[in-house]
DNA sequence: CAAACTGTAATCAAAACCATTACACTTAAG
DNA sequence: CTTAAGTGTAATGGTTTTGATTACAGTTTG
């Protein structure tokens, strides 16, 4: 199986989404991913950057949404983690003889550009509060 | 990511609908590619298998299209060389105790099928032929 | 000050990939 | 019918990617 940091990032989110308004720490979010803390942290590290989530430290430190469920969308996660592309382009040098050969790295730049920006468009369609709500809520 | 086989086999099936009828060797399109001739022979095989190209052995032995390339689309050669998920689903077993570990799996699982039908609809708009078209023809 | 955290670097192990070697089998051509 | 040129396929190896882990300095609360 191929990076799941994106996997790992949605269900820290949805986990997050899932408490609002309350300050979670790297271990409890681990326990939930089933990874670690660090691992957890790395990914937490990304998502403030995009300015998803606010990050505090020292004890009883931990992060937290920085907007509403509904106001965040998988795209956002997606972007923040930077996962490599769905469709890697052949980067090795083309045999200069070949037509076929010269111009496929061309050619499928296009072909990943226009599945990444489906992937992208698909993901925009999909709301953490979605996620949220697929969660039976005993609260 | 989808790994590299996807690319290496519509580089194949690019070079392939570039000289129609023609029968070529794993050798020549390895070296179109850039890569080892075994490595194209199984792409070749499982090219095969989704019946899109027939191959021969024996001496001048090698592989020819079975369609038009009009009539093959990229997500016949996605589902032939059948590419790992775009979204890998986090398998590990869940925390007990925690609603959203619990329910994680079956909710990213929707989230990788849809993402992986939007890839697969997108595939499906682009034609080997449109793929053909792009390379400079000089002959 | 001590306890409980985060931020971050460094290192490890496992998995994923692709390349390569090797060889049996098949076919075409002389 | 023999040789050359291919495919089909298994086995092995090296590299890169990934995620797990250890370690520790810095921060914050009580």
């Amino acid at each position: 199986m191929v990076n799941q940091q994106f996997t790992f990032a949605v269900h820290i989110m949805t986990a997050l989404a899932f408490s609002p308004g309350k300050v979670i720490g790297s271990q409890t979010l681990a326990a939930s991913v089933n990874t670690n803390p660090v691992v957890v942290r790395r990914l937490l590290l990304a998502l403030r950057r995009a300015r998803l989530i606010e990050t505090f430290t020292g004890k009883n430190g931990g992060a937290r949404l920085r907007k509403k469920p509904r106001e965040i969308s998988l795209v956002d996660i997606y972007d923040a983690v930077e996962p490599r592309p769905v469709i890697p382009v052949n980067e090795r040098k083309a045999l200069k003889k070949c037509h076929v050969s010269c111009n496929m790295k061309g050619i499928m730049s296009g072909v990943a550009a226009s599945t990444e920006d489906a992937v992208r468009k698909h993901l925009r369609g999909i709301s953490l509060a979605q996620l949220v709500r697929q969660v039976p809520q005993p609260r």
